[in-house]
DNA sequence: TCGATTTATTTGTAAATGCAAATAACGAGG
DNA sequence: CCTCGTTATTTGCATTTACAAATAAATCGA
């Protein structure tokens, strides 16, 4: 026990990278990776997002994002359609495959939520929820 | 404000993402970068380290931390020695210059921290940090 | 003590990532 | 209704990353 893990960056990241680390492995065989539940979650919650709005609520950098969106894509989960309103812009939807692949991918994350936050009392998670979502909005302007 | 913003995976990496962010762009100009302090930072909590253990505590790769040192011996900032009891072990050691951009990096890590836990109370930041220390805890095992 | 197994690190190689430049379309001002 | 600056996305390219194989040394057991 050092100052090390007294950090908050650190103790943020060592949590995050062993929950990304099971949750990549486990859904491997689905032929998902994390980075693919991140976008597919996010059109889970409102379908037909544009590119930047996906690379800004999943943290995903456009131009990675990008390149993810044509993997999926060829995997047929996704497709690209030019906003109507704004040809500069493109709009993601799910195809039915990718709402098929998000229905299987929410259990597992649900069950890696549950793990991590095993021993929590509701009122414990919600304040520690409520903790990241303020400290997120802390970073605000700071960002690249 | 959707169920996305409900999964604490998404909340823990998005906030880790926006500190790691801004993190690495100010220190950029040091020539340093986040991955580098962490390692500096695990070697001023105890010098001499491993590079499995390094690996372990920094949640960098051993392949990747491989490659890291190298780039960390170049600059000149540590050395890599081998263990005398097991041949097999590497150990790293600080060099003066490593300690320098040690001294240089801290206060930037705890204007960090002091952005990020604005507004919360010493009590609120203690749960919060104990939190996290539990939740990794519980992913314990789970590692791949 | 020899051989087999395990442990620690590095290296090979392919995939993921991020910055900067390129492309394309919008919108404001003259 | 052009031109200029801005915005959205993609592409080029160099770096980072990770998995797996290779190397090397320790340990265990016959």
């Amino acid at each position: 026990m050092g100052p090390l893990d007294s950090f908050l960056p650190y103790l943020l990241n060592r949590a995050g990278a062993r929950i990304a680390a099971s949750f990549s492995e486990e859904v491997r065989s689905l032929g998902a990776t994390l980075q693919m539940w991140r976008v597919l979650a996010a059109l889970r919650d409102r379908d037909g997002r544009r590119m930047g709005d996906l690379s800004e609520t999943t943290s995903i950098e456009v131009s990675t994002l990008t390149r993810l969106v044509d993997a999926m894509e060829q995997k047929g989960l996704v497709t690209r359609h030019r906003d109507a309103g704004d040809a500069r812009a493109v709009m993601l939807h799910v195809t039915a495959a990718g709402r098929r692949l998000t229905e299987r991918l929410l259990p597992i994350a649900e069950r890696y939520e549950a793990v991590a936050l095993a021993g929590f009392s509701a009122a414990e998670t919600k304040t520690l929820k409520a903790a990241l979502r303020r400290l997120y909005g802390n970073m605000e302007g700071l960002e690249r």
